[in-house]
DNA sequence: TTTAGCACTCATTCTTTCCGAGTGCTAATG
DNA sequence: CATTAGCACTCGGAAAGAATGAGTGCTAAA
């Protein structure tokens, strides 16, 4: 699509002044807002001509113009400037991004209302699931003579643990051999390849009486199962209301009920390759979406896996700002993982087990 | 308060028809919900008693009567039936509420939703912070030559762990020594008697060139953090918009956003000794729920702290069925946690350390 | 190719009118 | 004295109508 210097300049006031005031942009408006020296009248000559291409639409006859999504879409390909964060902005941000939680799930819980907060959209976060994770490694401490903690290493490097309190005493070397066990047959499985047999003979093999085996296990299954799942947090879904589209519930409500469901989410991914997306309007697959636009971002969870955050707003979205903030997070939680994978980046040698 | 046995028919009558209707109760609908024997004119005659009483209100003069917020109080503590979970409910409860993840952070947020779906009502969990933690009990694990994971077992019987990557290989006896170390310095100390002098003195006594000791205080520090707060999810927000109190924006607006703060949340609880509780339009304490109704009921976490479920909704709430649902819940997040405790609830006797 | 001028369109807002559910009151009844 | 039939009255809400004005599209002139 080709347009002269000049309806680049309409379109792109269109947008502009759309975005700032929410309502239809006139003639008039354009002149005041960018520095043409035409009259009026050559300005709607050119709306109409920038309406018959698509990039822009008329509510009704006698009303202003409006972009369609495919304006959106051109003024983001091309015309948009990208957005510097100000000094007062990155500082905002990063008082508002003091991640020092642990647990992935508060981490997300964070960072979802950081850019919630920061952009004054809904917003969301996910990581990737490992589909295919397996236990990497056992270990068992004893804490008083009948209970221990086990505590299961997986192959994405999570740790999880438990503490079981048992009905009788045991002995350290029972625990010892219990160890040896599990890590000799049940490290390198995936869920499904957890099967009652292996179990039963395993335990067989220890000469369980208390049904140690079955309980870890058991344990073990669960931490893979939540392993794979991917998480998704969703904030600031009141949000939505600070924009005018939204104030009719016919609208707001689709795509509140639409983010409320963890699975919608966790559907929006970056194309492979990029690192931030945008879609607009009708570019969205879901019905829910369809008037909405949604920008998205990668990061670094470490051990190549990439999560994604995200914010959902109407299409009249301020693309430019709200992606530089959005990558700004983004970029923090990346360092936030790099770090927790503390100095050495080497990869596992697997010296010890 | 003592009302006449045929008033207490047609206050309820009202409440019931209303909460079933949403619209203002008139004598002629009375007389055909209730099986009572007497004219439109005399039910009238009792409207306007129960309205001077405050138990009623008139939206306007030629509307039907609306249960006013101590018309609610006085069904819910004499008129109310208490409703009996049906075969097929108590089904549907049990099916949706498979609590098999084990972390805190996604039973609750399990919980949640689970509430929220079955009542219709967005509903939030809450788990009680253990304010003074201490840590009872650390471990450390090799994993490599070059990286150990710290095991952290705090009081109220969490456990937390972290793997820590170094930039040089360690002795198996250094670790030990570090875990004696900090066995011996740093447990039974809440957060605040992290000084850094102690952790100083502590590397010190360790020779600690790797600074693995402010390490894995650092992180310990964390987790205490993490745990002498309270965990907050909230679920089905959008629920909000299928009951038309809430079809009007300013009123959901307000409802929302309060929803949406965690701190708003936390503050919900159910007053001691009580097992639930309701709460009724302007008994609420916050002006965002000055128009609603809140009912909790609290589910035991193990280790004597409980926690909160509840739900928010109009106060044409239906009130019996909410609160069967609710302590059915938090039943079975009772059992979950008790169940987690494994077999002997017998109390610590640290014999191991 | 640009521009001034002007008739025309159509959402929005404000009034006005109309409707009817439901009341409160009065007078009659057992 | 409690109850009831009857009826005038109230008032919110829906529907219809009128006024407003921003912004357009088109035509004819520069």
């Amino acid at each position: 699509m080709d347009l002269t210097e000049r309806q680049k300049r309409v379109l792109r006031a269109v947008v502009e002044l759309y975005i700032d005031t929410a309502e239809p942009v006139g003639s008039k408006a354009i002149l005041e807002h960018s520095d043409l020296n035409v009259s009026s009248a050559t300005v709607r000559n050119e709306l109409a001509e920038l309406t018959a291409l698509g990039l822009l639409e008329q509510p009704h006859t006698s009303a202003g113009r409006v972009p369609a999504p495919k304006g959106y879409r051109f003024y983001v390909n091309a015309l948009m400037e990208e957005h510097r964060l100000s000094v007062q902005e990155t500082e905002r941000l990063n008082e508002a991004l003091h991640l020092k939680m642990r647990e992935l799930d508060r981490v997300m819980d964070e960072a979802g209302r950081v850019v919630s907060q920061l952009t004054r959209y809904p917003a969301f976060a996910l990581s990737s699931g490992t589909p295919r994770v397996t236990v990497k490694r056992f270990d068992v401490l004893m804490v008083e003579r009948n209970a221990f903690i086990a505590v299961v290493m997986t192959d994405n490097d999570h740790l999880s643990n438990h503490l079981f309190r048992l009905p009788q005493p045991l002995e350290r070397s029972q625990l010892q051999l219990l160890a040896a066990l599990l890590n000799g047959s049940f490290t390198g499985l995936t869920l499904e390849e957890f099967t009652p047999q292996l179990v039963r003979s395993a335990a067989q093999a220890l000469g369980d009486e208390l049904g140690l085996v079955p309980m870890v296990i058991s344990f073990t299954m669960e931490v893979l199962e939540e392993q794979r799942g991917k998480l998704v947090r969703t904030a600031g879904l009141d949000s939505l209301f600070a924009h005018p589209e939204y104030q009719d519930l016919s609208k707001a409500q689709p795509l509140m009920r639409y983010l409320a469901q963890a699975e919608n989410v966790e559907s929006l991914t970056v194309p492979e390759g990029q690192n931030t997306s945008i879609l607009i309007g009708p570019e969205n697959v879901h019905e829910a979406l369809k008037d909405s636009s949604v920008v998205l971002a990668t990061y670094d969870m470490g051990d190549n896996t990439k999560g994604v955050i995200g914010v959902v707003g109407p299409t009249r979205m301020d693309y430019a700002t709200v992606l530089a903030r959005l990558e700004y997070v983004a970029q923090g939680l990346s360092h936030l993982f790099e770090q927790s994978q503390l100095p050495h980046p080497a990869k596992k040698e697997d010296s010890d087990q």
